[in-house]
DNA sequence: CTAAGGTGCAACCGTCTGGTTGCACTAGTA
DNA sequence: TACTAGTGCAACCAGACGGTTGCACCTTAG
């Protein structure tokens, strides 16, 4: 993979564990690696490599805040991601009407 | 991951050769693994098996035809995952805005 | 100062993954 | 029939991955 942002951000949410973290980092504003924990069926230091790997894919920014690290999301590579999806199913597309339909559900 | 049909897609879209031949599949209709191995640096067999895992994630139909087995692809389960994109990135938002307008352009 | 909560780093382990090679099988073709 | 192109299957390998444990290092509360 190595240089590869799209792949990276792919990867990064190849992983279940990692879905949720974003989602719950989408819901509340932050969080930190043990609270994310105790929600997971996983160690803290687990989390903590989950956290990294969100990071480095540019999803995820860590800032410290007295004795904890409070992560955020940063949505930019996300967008990415889905501009890759566009790009590629415009190509062959009927599918992509239902879902720019939906889209647009969202966003009267 | 096992019984993950987001996961699994992400996961199969991880893959830059993998994006690479669905990419292919999305502007010529079907192709076979050597066809796909001949634009590529890995053999046919590499091919094959990602075009087996992409066969898992459901973007992708084989079809036999005489000696050669076309592949084509499925596109439902892309938009599952670009489904999950949107309802998470719908929660923090601002991002998101910019992503809307950018799909709008694509549909006057 | 001391104790406790929160991190970070490193080693380790089993498993999955992308890739290869080698071989056997099927289906058209000369 | 004999040849060739296209597949499929299995074994194998090195490296990455998700997870764990153990420990040392700050930072705040008593």
């Amino acid at each position: 993979m190595s240089e590869d942002p799209t792949g990276r951000v792919f990867d990064a949410l190849a992983d279940a564990n990692r879905r949720y973290v974003v989602q719950v980092l989408a819901e509340r504003d932050t969080a930190t690696a043990t609270e994310l924990a105790a929600e997971l069926p996983v160690t803290r230091q687990a989390v903590a490599k989950h956290l990294a790997a969100l990071n480095e894919a540019g999803l995820v920014a860590s800032r410290r805040e007295g004795r904890e690290t409070r992560y955020a999301l940063t949505p930019g590579p996300l967008a990415e991601a889905m501009d890759w999806m566009t790009s590629v199913g415009a190509e062959w597309d009927s599918r992509l009407d239902a879902l720019r339909r939906h889209l647009r559900k969202r966003r009267p």
